[in-house]
DNA sequence: AGTAAATCCTAGTAAATTACTAGGAGATAA
DNA sequence: TTATCTCCTAGTAATTTACTAGGATTTACT
């Protein structure tokens, strides 16, 4: 039940980017710089964030990302799901109509797993990214040592 | 953020265990038999339960495993953490009160990353294995054909 | 026109983890 | 004494993770 290093990864990217992005897009380059992160492997998330629709990207010189829509309207879950897949904890776990598994009907632990599922759902999809851009301001995270957590 | 197979055939085990350890001690064999899983493996999951303090075992002949307690003084918290290691979503979302990560009061991940813990801790925490054993009577889950869902 | 700074896209790959299997020792009831 | 159990340690194939590598393409600037 461990994210990967792609949500953690992805999820600080985001907010490092939705700080700095206000006047002109930002460089993969300066954010991994920041961040302490893989240039390549930051590459492929922010390729990930952008097909899920969260980034908008510029080419060329100068170019580099910008948040596809306002802070406000992009959740944690959105991040979470863009980078990790669905978040449920079993594969049966979702509220699926009907494509879901033929057992369900008389699957305990099905209960279990959408209990999870819906707890976790609920909670990141409450957490949008203006929140924890204001909190990083509050705490001042610019001065953070980012080589000391990888979280 | 999946479960792993443990997590999931152990929970199912201990259902069926406190479902047919009402009389006798419960035979390795006879729970894979009827969770259609694999003896070897399950001989695992039932060890590191036990380690937990959750079942006893019963050794020789006509043996087998018990419940260590009561089926209301145990939650799917304890069976999942038992089999699965901490259900932390990544490691420092954990609240000690100083072993923690140094940066942590600069780290805005942090609070995502606790706010998920603690929610996945508070659903697995509040049910309890009577509740699904007697779920699993009302459903009548002795028929279900346990080779077509592996949940 | 040329160059530097960017994103984009696909593959490859070492390390770790998962999900088992295998073998055999020891305990106990019949 | 034998069949049925738990117990314990190792091994291992398959999968996943976390990257790295190479190069094509786009664009601003001089």
């Amino acid at each position: 039940m461990k994210l990967s290093t792609k949500g953690r990864y992805g999820l600080r990217a985001l907010i490092d980017l939705a700080q700095y992005s206000t006047e002109a897009p930002v460089s993969i380059t300066s954010i991994s710089a920041r961040q302490d992160l893989s240039e390549r492997y930051l590459e492929q998330l922010m390729s990930m964030m952008k097909k899920a629709g969260l980034v908008k990207s510029v080419r060329g010189a100068g170019g580099g990302y910008v948040l596809a829509k306002d802070m406000a309207e992009i959740s944690v879950g959105d991040v979470l799901r863009a980078l990790e897949g669905s978040l449920e904890p079993v594969e049966c776990a979702g509220l699926e109509p009907d494509g879901g598994c033929k057992a369900a009907d008389y699957c305990v632990t099905k209960y279990v797993w959408q209990r999870i599922n819906d707890s976790i759902s609920q909670t990141v999809d409450e957490i949008r990214l203006d929140q924890l851009v204001e909190e990083s301001r509050r705490k001042q995270c610019a001065g953070m040592d980012r080589t000391a957590c990888k979280n």
